[in-house]
DNA sequence: AATAAATATGAAGAACTGCTCATATGACGG
DNA sequence: CCGTCATATGAGCAGTTCTTCATATTTATT
């Protein structure tokens, strides 16, 4: 597989090639997509964890179910955040690695 | 390789990996990444291909090069531009095959 | 030297982001 | 029901980003 095998999409699939791109340009995000990879967890555990608000949590995390990266369920007064994506994980170590070299 | 076993950085590392997935949340960067990926090119080359002012292509090309995913030299007027970093590739397709799933 | 060609750079404005603060919603216990 | 807990939502602000326009720099040509 050589480089030039890369077939970029164009118009809306190249926005949204983008727009996939912009959830990792965020370190919250990507602490909270961090905190989900250790398992399932609710707001206040990824706002307590990482020293942030729970607002800022919650907004960060409605974003992230808009672009379908995580799921959730509703248990009483609480709501369980989930890695929807296998494909998170794949991405942040792809990142690392660059940045190892 | 179970999705746990992916370790964020901590502070500098952190905000490296944020800028690093940033280049890639720009519809513009993309589509040059993606001429530079066809092979050694100049400023008005990817301009004219891509219908930008060269002042933009520039532009993101002095960023592209900060960060080193560009790299340059120069042939009397001309600068030739080309990929300096073998991960682009990897990193375009996996948000490709994201998306098409 | 003067001009043109290719690229680079700086300033400035419009648009976008991510946070905080305030308020709203929904679920449970008393 | 009433208060509380967990979460969601909206407005607004500060900071960032990306483009354009104007100007500068560098090299080649005459």
């Amino acid at each position: 597989m050589v480089r030039s095998d890369v077939i970029l999409p164009g118009g809306e699939g190249l926005s949204s090639l983008a727009g996939f791109f912009r959830v990792f340009a965020d370190e919250t995000r990507i602490l909270i997509l961090g905190e989900l990879l250790g398992g399932e967890k609710r707001v206040l555990d990824i706002a307590n964890s990482l020293g942030l608000s729970h607002s800022a949590v919650s907004h960060q995390l409605q974003l992230l179910r808009a672009k379908r990266l995580v799921a959730f369920r509703r248990d009483g007064k609480n709501v369980w955040y989930s890695i929807a994506d296998e494909h998170i994980s794949a991405i942040l170590r792809q990142g690392i690695r660059h940045l190892e070299e």
